[in-house]
DNA sequence: GCGAAATCTTTACAGTGTAAAAATCACGGC
DNA sequence: GCCGTGATTTTTACACTGTAAAGATTTCGC
């Protein structure tokens, strides 16, 4: 689709005509002086740093090969070669934020004597994650673009179910096994991954600004999460 | 974005180069004998029928301006005049899908005797209406090129949150003020909302899919949903 | 060192949104 | 009745996108 943004570009135009430039390619904040050899080096890496920084500065939307190639500093079709299409960068994209992801949520893990302040905690850590890293929430959980068959995707997305799946059975004081699963542990496993990903979805989307806004003064998203969840324990009336 | 399936064209090249053509629109099922009118005369209702189709047959993102234009079987300008911009189109879409939404949710408030039954037909009807109609909810809940200040589509989706609204504080035998809430009746609609929602994005993602096959055989979508709503009334554990 | 393979650029093409101009028709005032 | 004005629709044009194919350059195994 054609942005209606214009964006500027820093891909020289041609190498022929830039007999004068010392640096073909100039990354935005890269070393000026630097004669930027034909092969990179590194561009696998490099792209996807890329590729992060314009979905965390345009959004969805802007995340583009071409646009990732430009914040790179290289050529439009390079790309193509280190991920075969838009699918394929997405996903490898995808993989790195789940693993961001997974390592927030550890993070969290050892906080809370009682297994409910744990509860509580991960929830938290869950929705703050996705606060802080949008883009990549996003991208994890609402794009159709993802190819979740790839190796690392469906690894670092498996991780992190399991890491879900782990803090459940913990709190039920039972072990989840990777094969079978009774209905009443994964309802469990539903309720809680439902609840607090929709909530951050509702969050993001700002479906829920109008619900804060008519809130006591000065009440934001997180009290009303932390809210929502002890009302999860107090009041067992279902929606 | 370049789409990589080949869509059949059904507009006609030129007028000039179709002397020997009778009609020169060809609606994909419409009378066929039919001298099509220059101007079509309820093209914007057109439109947003063929939007809807064009939706739930090829998904967001088969749905671009061009196509629904194909499917009216008119030229790619036309929906500019009629809805501004892609945008536009795709608000007023899900406009529709708010107000279906709607119906559908008060077709399922009827039954019940008690509180309980019917939250969970509420619950059940919320999530069939997504499966029935995956196309419409994922517009109407995932896409950022939404125009919320649209006055149709703000209205629509206005009236189903009051809806929603309305139901917690039916189930909790409160009046819900239009304006002020407090933190617990906030965090009862968050609740029940964040449940539910998430619960429809990650059975629409495909991200249930893993919990179902390893359920008892035969567990499908519609029993998790169940005891999922049911455990959330038993058992008080938190995530 | 040298040929083969990997990496990167150029070129090309079909598809997209959107703006602007041209064409066609409906309709109200005379 | 008819004519101009405005609404509706088509044509044309342009910048952007993904992706394929071919050429240029460098690295690497031998």
């Amino acid at each position: 689709m054609a942005r209606q943004s214009r964006i500027r570009r820093t891909h020289p135009a041609s190498r022929k005509a830039a007999k004068a430039v010392v640096s073909r390619r100039s990354a935005p904040k890269g070393k000026p002086v630097e004669e930027a050899p034909y092969h990179h080096g590194a561009l696998h890496e490099a792209l996807l740093k890329a590729a992060e920084k314009v979905l965390e500065r345009d959004g969805l939307q802007g995340l583009t090969l071409r646009a990732v190639a430009r914040e790179a500093g290289v050529s439009h079709a390079a790309p193509t070669h280190h991920f075969g299409d838009l699918t394929g960068l997405v996903s490898e994209l995808a993989a790195i934020g789940f693993r961001q992801f997974n390592a927030a949520m550890a993070a969290a893990d050892s906080a809370g004597p009682s297994p409910l302040d744990k509860a509580m905690a991960r929830a938290k850590a869950y929705v703050a994650y996705a606060q802080a890293h949008p883009g990549m929430y996003g991208l994890m959980f609402r794009t159709e673009r993802l190819d979740m068959t790839r190796p690392a995707l469906h690894a670092a997305a498996r991780a992190s179910f399991a890491g879900l799946a782990g803090a459940i059975g913990a709190s039920r004081q039972e072990h989840i096994a990777a094969e079978a699963l009774s209905l009443d542990q994964a309802a469990a496993i539903a309720r809680a991954w439902s609840l607090v990903h929709g909530f951050t979805m509702l969050l993001l989307d700002g479906r829920l600004t109008d619900i804060l806004r008519r809130l006591p003064e000065g009440t934001d998203a997180e009290k009303l999460l932390d809210a929502m969840l002890r009302s999860t324990v107090a009041r067992p009336a279902p929606p």
